[in-house]
DNA sequence: AGAAAATCCTTTACTAGTAAAACACCTGTT
DNA sequence: AACAGGTGTTTTACTAGTAAAGGATTTTCT
C-alpha cells in the first residue's frame, strides 16, 4: 500500500489532527473542495484520480487494501480516545493486553512476538508501565538472562476498567453495518488475513 | 504506516514463525506455542483469549476492528519492499502520489489533506524531496504566504516507474481471494469506510 | 573442560512524527 | 488607514520508534 494506495487516497495514513484546514476554495486550488461526502469514500475517488491518469493500469487491489489502511488509520486515531483517557498509548495497551489476555507471566521475547513490536519498544515501554506501577519484573532463577513481567494489581485493574469501554466503542463505530454484514465482512477479513499469515513469504517479494 | 517500516509492524522479526499481531485490535499477538496454524488467523487467537478471562464482553467488533488493524499492518510491511527499492518511504510516496494522481500543483495544506498528515510533516517531507529533485516549489504571486508544489520530471518517472511494481504485487497479495471475494471485501470496506469518513463526529467521541 | 555460537535483553545513535508556538501575510471592520 | 484576527507554512522542543551494537549468560561442539 503504499501511496499507491495511498495514503492520500486513502492509505492509511495518519490521520491527522487538527488541522486547520478551510480552504478558502476561492482559491483556485482547491482540490476537492468538497465537505465530506455523504455517500463514497476518499479511496473511491484516489481510485478515479489514478485510472484517470493511468487508464492501463488494474487499480483493482487498492479499492481494497487503501480501503483497509484508510479505516485502520481512522478506527486507530478513534480508538485511542477511551484509551488516552485511561492515560494509555495504544502500544502501551496491547502489551498490558497482552499479559491480561494470556493469563500469565510474559517475557520481553514473548511481549514483543505478542505486541508485534522490537524488542528495544517493549524495553522502553516496560520501563515506563513498570514506573507506573502496572507491571512487575522479575528475574528468571534459572536463566539469568530471562526476565518475567506480570501485572500489578492496578495494572489489572487498569485493563479491565478500559476494555469495556473500548469495545463499547467498537460497536458503535461499527453500528453503520447492518444485518449479516459485521459477520460477512469478519469472515472475509480473517480469510485474508489468514492467507496474509499463513504465506509470510509472500508478503517479503 | 508510519515507520520505515510501519508502524506497527515494526521489527524485524517479520514474519517470522509465529508471528501474530493483533493484540487488542489488532495489534500483537502472537500466541506463541502453537506452531504456525495453516488455518485460523491470530485474530481469533486473540478473541478467544479474551472470551475465556472475560466471558461477559461481547468481543464481536474486534474480529473485524482487530483483523482490520493487523491487515493494515501486514499489508504495509509488504508493500514497503518495493518502494524501498525505489528509495522512498511510504509517506514520501503518498505524497508523490497526490501530486501525480490530481496532475496539478498542490498547496501544503492540500498535500497535508490529501496524504492525511500533519503540516509539519509535509514540511519536512517536501523538504527531502526537493532536496532530491523529486518536487519543485514556487510561491504563489497574489498570496505569499501559499506555495504551490509540483513533481519534476524526475519525480513523475520515480512515481510512473513505482506504481506499476506495488499494483502488481499487491495483485498478488490479494491472490487468496478467490472469484467474487474481492470484490465483496472491497463494497464492505467502502460501505464501513464511508461510515467511517462520513460521521467524523463518531469517532471522536 | 573450554572456546565458539546462540540467546535474551538493553543501550546507543538516529529518524520521523507530533503539538504548539512563531512568522509572515492577507482580509475585514471600523 | 490601521488594527484585530484569520490563514498558510515553518520552526522548535520533544517523543517514540528503529537498527545495530553491546553486555551478560547459556548452550553447543569438540
Amino acid at each position: 500500500m503504499t501511496a499507491t494506495e495511498g495514503p492520500s487516497a486513502g492509505e492509511g495514513a495518519a490521520v491527522t489532527r487538527g488541522d486547520s484546514r478551510t480552504d478558502t476554495e476561492g482559491r483556485g486550488t482547491a482540490v476537492r473542495a468538497e465537505p465530506a461526502r455523504r455517500r463514497g469514500d476518499t479511496v473511491a475517488e484516489v481510485v478515479r484520480q489514478w485510472r484517470a491518469v493511468h487508464p492501463d493500469l488494474d487499480t483493482g487491489p487498492m479499492e481494497v487494501i487503501g480501503r483497509i489502511n484508510r479505516c485502520s488509520a481512522l478506527l486507530q486515531q478513534a480508538e485511542d480516545a477511551p484509551l488516552r483517557r485511561a492515560g494509555l498509548t495504544r502500544p502501551e495497551f496491547d502489551l498490558l493486553g497482552a499479559l491480561r489476555r494470556t493469563g500469565r507471566e510474559l517475557t520481553p521475547s514473548e511481549l514483543a512476538r505478542e505486541t508485534f513490536s522490537s524488542g528495544a519498544a517493549v524495553t522502553k515501554r516496560l520501563k515506563q508501565l513498570t514506573e507506573r506501577g502496572l507491571v512487575e519484573r522479575r528475574g528468571d532463577t534459572r536463566d539469568r538472562r530471562v526476565a518475567h513481567v506480570r501485572l500489578t494489581d492496578a495494572g489489572r485493574d487498569l485493563v479491565d476498567g478500559v476494555l469495556p469501554a473500548q469495545l463499547a466503542y467498537e460497536t458503535a463505530v461499527l453500528s453503520g453495518l447492518q444485518g449479516p454484514e459485521r459477520g460477512e465482512l469478519a469472515a472475509l477479513l480473517g480469510e485474508l488475513l489468514g492467507q496474509l499469515e499463513g504465506r509470510p513469504g509472500t508478503l517479503r517479494a
